[in-house]
RNA sequence: GGGCCCAUAGCUUAACCAGGUAGAGCGCCACUCUGAUAAGGUGGAGGUUCUCGGUUCAAAUCCGAGUGGGCCCA
């Protein structure tokens, strides 16, 4: 690494980070750092694995950046740290990007460019992706073992998928039945209820009579789903409401309707009847079992037709909307499905899985079902039965990769049957903590108490395929019945009829499809479909650890000790894994949940491609570099709220990180002058001044800030207390008060504490900065420990609070002290008083002891720091600078009372002054003036303070401070030099000249004091400018420079 | 339609759990400092704490309703 002298110019985070980077592949850092941990207590992180389909976003990045930053912490903290970073390969998301590509429609254009084929570039595809995702995330400084990431797609992770399932299975959790599913009837598979996104849909919204048989009239219903009605089963009613029927009239149509009561008007409206009259009134639950016609028995006449069919049946979800009856279709809904189910009634469903109505559906067979809406409106208009139409827009569901509007259909699917365990999922909720806490017992309470058995079926290609074989022929009750599934590769060698090399084996479909399995007498093949692709992920805790093919780490480390990602995952990964492991082994596969939120645009919104608001981590690297990304992205609660990005903060980390640098580089010059060498002191043994200590101290509460913001997961409020150490303590004080401590030329025992204490302060700053910042920690890192310590910062222990070192009350002290200051240089610029220009006292007058007692023990440094020759500090009673009252009177309030003599009162109220301000002995001195009894109220005056020439007062909270700049020749002579001073280094500055270097100054003054008054300093000028000498003569080529009005001329 | 979360200065937020004068950083304006210097300092302006109602001596804080936003579920 390079050595101080080579530590010069600005701060550049993009050149600083590729050079750590070169180091960090150079030293092999990652790797020693991690063997430097090998002996420590196992953290086991698993990592979410993001999915393979797009680039790094700033929420992704925000994610990984937060991993990466609890991952160093641990590690600094002694762990042996799991940080095998995972990609979720498989699934529709990747299907339909690859269909794109290779310009497909459908399952039929994947059927003839063969399985095989598509699996093999559906492969390369994810490959592609996780490639530049990895690399992304390397740029954020992210260290992970991306070497070795775990890959959904690889046949030992595919396994662990299997054996969980199969674990499953043993507890009789795997069932095939029929469900009302969401189907993709464009991708042609069942989509689990997180692959839906809602949108807005215009719908045809239709009220329909359906023919009562034995009653008279027709029953009312509402749907927004026409094509559903050939597979109308049943109408539901309430059993609670009111049913009235009407009699109805239109021209010359008269009919009898059956509607909820409260809505008779609303439909009578709708169907433009021009009168009607109330008939009967009746109980829903009295007309269950009513019989009506079908609406459609002409068009469908394969119609549902048993005898319990195509009657009124009740059930709860039912409302008082619309009509008040449903139209129910079991082959269809979901609701509807489950109540077919209660009354027992048979399912019909005459629609394939591409969505377009089978034979059954009669005259619109062969017709995609949306495209029927239309054609079966007419068709009800026709027959007389449609009662009004509309149009409706509403939320409904869409596939979250090909924008298709889902159908809800019956078809037979395979489940794991999570209903079953609801107590145990439950329970195991428990086992694991969450940040925040009510995301666990909130939100993911409510959602595990309410989910449905987990369909894990998906009838695709690019995913892990189910190890189920079951009897040829077989029905789907007898395939429930008699199935095998296989848990492991070694498992399906021993079990099939080829012969396989389980090692060598490719799970993925082409392969697996072609093995068949006998067992007495009977074959067996494979069902075709393939893994919901969440199974996948929901296995990550043992697939991680490569179980069960591998046992020792599974049984050393499992579960997870932490997991983190962002709200969304609560119904997502959160749930899958705890659904699985639950499923699979009983128990929760993770300790520690940290559940933070999404990366939202700078103007609040969602950032996505049409609002055209999106910022790129890569963007935010370019311009500003890696640390000061990741400083923002780590600043944020990282607790359920969402981020909202910000070039400004971003802007400001960056600038933070310069002062950073600054504080650094600072005092090199002057350590390499002194050929100081940290290593050839130790701390305990420096006399330290006050200041020194409380710097120290500083740092040790700042340590403990920092290690509880780790440890209650809000680093936001660690990375808070670092940043607030380096820029307001150390740079914006520290560094102040010891600057002339190290520009002493001489070796002093005064300097060398300064030097060690900087030292010291800066290398447990970078340290606790490393986790945030891993760069810049890195580069100051080496310089200060000059290579002689850790390969790098980040093998270092991570800084612990030394209580020798901590003095609370220090710390308070100087916190009162750098108040008074603050009140002090207010006073100065209200008396326009430059700091250069000593003043000849500071009277502190406070009413409270302690910061009496502060104002004693810190006279010093605080008279230092203000520039005073002396402070002086007025305790109660006693006397300090001559303060008088003056009067103003009131003329508006004095006028109605004394009329004529308010002139004369308010002239002689002016001349007046006070020691304090009292009321009463104003009254007495203006009557004895007046010589006529006056009595003055608090209303009519207003008393102003007065103070002695050149006092001014300023008030803090600690009390009040007033300062005296009367100037002396003393002052004026200190002030005069201090102005020379200052331009001379100015110039030395311009000229570019080495810190160093000697120099002749040459002055010329026509003012003769005014010289002569600098004069009296020449030795402090000659010291404070490295001047060998200086002459008062004019010479050619002299700076003008006008100070306090004086013309001063100088040349060095 | 339901559940959960959020709303404080132009921006980012603290104080909210445990009620007691709303505090900071950035930005803005004015002044200032100067061998860390594309930095630094001081001051100033800037708040109906989303709205309404309740509890209380006292509400940003507790309770209820509403509005807007986010996530999830229908």
């Amino acid at each position: 690494m390079e050595k101080d002298a080579e530590v010069g110019g600005r701060y550049k985070a993009q050149v600083l980070e590729g050079k750590i980077k070169q180091y960090w592949d150079r030293s092999g850092a990652y790797e020693k750092t991690k063997e430097h941990r090998a002996d420590g207590k196992p953290f086991f992180f698993v990592d979410g694995p993001p999915y393979t389909s797009g680039a790094a976003h700033m929420g992704t990045a925000w994610n990984k950046t937060l991993k990466d930053g609890y991952l160093r912490y641990n590690r600094m903290k002694g762990h042996r740290v799991y940080d095998r970073p995972g990609f979720d390969m498989h699934g529709l998301p990747i299907e339909t990007k690859v269909e794109e590509k290779l310009g497909f429609a459908n399952k039929k254009d994947i059927e003839a460019f063969g399985i095989e084929n598509f699996i093999e570039e559906c492969k390369k595809f994810a490959d592609f992706q996780r490639e530049g995702l990895q690399n992304d995330f390397i740029s954020f400084g992210v260290w992970m073992d991306w070497e070795n990431a775990y890959k959904t797609v690889s046949s030992e992770y595919m396994e662990s998928a299997w054996w969980g399932f199969a674990q499953a299975h043993k507890k009789g959790l795997v069932e095939k039945g029929k469900r009302s599913i969401s189907q993709c009837p464009r991708c042609e598979t069942s989509l689990a209820k997180n692959e839906i996104e809602y949108h807005q849909v215009k719908d045809p919204s239709i009220y329909v009579k359906f023919e009562l048989e034995d009653e008279e009239g027709f029953l009312v219903i509402w749907t927004t789903t026409p094509w559903t009605l050939p597979a109308n089963t049943f109408v539901a009613v309430n059993a609670e409401f009111s049913y009235q029927q009407i009699i109805v009239e239109k021209g010359d149509i008269k009919e009898k309707l059956w509607v909820e009561k409260s809505l008779v008007d609303s439909i009578v409206e709708k169907g433009g009847y021009t009168s009607f009259r109330v008939g009967r009134e009746i109980m829903g639950q009295d007309m269950v079992g009513w019989k009506y016609k079908h609406p459609l028995e002409k068009e469908v006449p394969e119609h549902v037709k048993d005898g319990r069919s195509l009657r009124v049946y009740s059930a709860d979800f039912v409302e008082k909307d619309r009509t008040g009856l449903v139209h129910s279709a079991p082959g269809h809904g979901e609701d509807d499905f489950r109540a077919g189910e209660g009354i027992g009634l048979e399912l019909f469903c005459p629609v394939g899985t591409d969505g377009i109505y089978t034979e059954e559906a009669g005259k619109y067979a062969g017709e995609f079902v949306k495209n029927t809406n239309d054609e079966i409106i007419e068709d009800l208009n026709k027959s007389g039965l449609l009662l009004a139409k509309e149009k409706y827009t509403h939320d409904y569901g869409k596939c979250w990769r090909c924008d298709t509007n889902i159908i809800q259909i019956v078809t037979d699917q395979w489940f794991i049957k999570i209903t079953e365990i609801k107590e145990e999922l439950i329970k195991n909720i428990a086992e694991s903590e969450w940040y925040p806490g009510w995301a666990r017992d909130n939100r993911f309470y409510e959602f595990v108490k309410a989910a449905p058995d987990w369909n894990v079926s998906r009838q695709r290609y690019w995913g892990i395929p189910i190890p189920i074989w079951t009897p040829e022929d077989a029905t789907p009750d007898e395939e429930s019945q008699d199935m095998i599934i296989v848990g492991t590769r070694q498992e399906l060698a021993e079990l099939v009829d080829q012969k396989i090399d389980p090692k060598e084996i490719d799970l993925h479909k082409p392969t697996v499809d072609k093995l068949t399995i006998t067992k007495n007498g009977k074959k067996y093949t494979r069902v075709p479909d393939v893994f919901d692709v969440w199974i996948d992920s929901s296995v990550a805790t043992w697939g991680t650890v490569g179980y069960p093919y591998r046992k020792k780490e599974f049984d050393m480390v499992w579960p997870a000790d932490l997991i983190m990602e962002a709200h969304d995952q609560t119904r997502g990964w959160f749930w899958s894994q705890l659904g699985m492991a639950s499923a699979a082994m009983g128990e929760s596969p993770y300790k520690n949940v940290l559940m933070h939120g999404w990366a939202l645009a700078e103007d609040g919104r969602k950032m996505s491609k049409s609002l055209g608001n999106i910022v790129s981590p890569k963007e935010a690297i370019e311009k500003y570099g890696a640390d000061p990304m990741r400083l923002f992205l780590l600043s944020v609660n990282p607790q359920g709220e969402d981020m909202r990005f910000s070039w400004e903060e971003i802007e400001e980390m960056n600038r933070r990180l310069n002062i950073l640098w600054n504080v650094f580089r600072f005092p090199i010059p002057y350590m390499e002058i002194d050929e100081f060498q940290p290593q050839d002191f130790v701390l305990e043994d420096i006399s330290l001044e006050i200041i020194d200590k409380w710097i120290i101290s500083r740092l040790q509460t700042v340590k403990q800030i920092v290690n509880e913001g780790w440890e209650t997961y809000r680093q936001d409020q660690a990375l808070d207390a670092i940043l607030g150490l380096i820029v307001e303590d150390i740079s914006r004080y520290y560094i102040k008060i010891v600057r002339e401590r190290m520009w002493a030329e001489t070796d002093t025992d005064s300097k060398t504490a300064a030097y060690v204490t900087l030292h010291y302060v800066l290398l447990d700053a970078v340290i606790l900065l490393a986790p945030f910042a891993p760069f810049i920690s890195e580069e100051i890192y080496q310089n200060l420990t000059n290579g002689k310590k850790n390969l790098t910062v980040h093998m270092c222990d991570f800084p612990i609070v030394d209580s020798q070192l901590q003095h609370k009350t220090l710390e308070e002290e100087i916190e009162v002290i750098r108040t008074l200051e603050e009140a002090i240089a207010h006073a100065r610029q209200v008396s326009q008083r430059k700091l250069r220009w000593p003043i000849q006292c500071v009277e502190i007058r406070t009413k409270n002891d302690k910061i009496g007692e502060i104002v004693e023990a810190h006279e010093k440094l605080l008279s230092e720091r203000v520039n005073a020759q002396k402070i002086k500090l007025i305790r109660p009673g006693e006397e300090g600078f001559d303060v008088r009252y003056s009067i103003v009177g009131r003329m508006n309030i004095i006028g109605p009372s004394y009329g004529e003599l308010t002139g004369e009162i308010v002239k002689l109220l002016n001349e007046i002054e006070l020691d304090i301000p009292d009321i009463e002995e104003l009254s007495e001195i203006l009557s004895s003036k007046m010589g006529k009894e006056i009595l003055i109220t608090e209303e009519m005056v207003e008393f102003k303070e007065v103070f002695p020439e050149n006092v001014a007062k300023t008030t803090c909270e600690f009390g009040v401070v007033y300062i005296d700049t009367t100037l002396t020749e003393e002052i004026e002579s200190e002030g005069y030099a201090r102005e020379v001073i200052r331009r001379v280094q100015e110039m030395r500055k311009e000229s570019g000249l080495v810190v160093d270097e000697e120099i002749l100054v040459s002055i010329h003054i026509p003012n003769e004091r005014i010289l002569g008054l600098i004069m009296r300093h020449e030795n402090l000028i000659k010291q404070e400018v490295r001047a060998r000498k200086i002459v008062s003569e004019k010479r050619d080529g002299m700076k003008e420079w006008i100070v306090e009005g004086i013309p001063i001329e100088i040349k060095i």
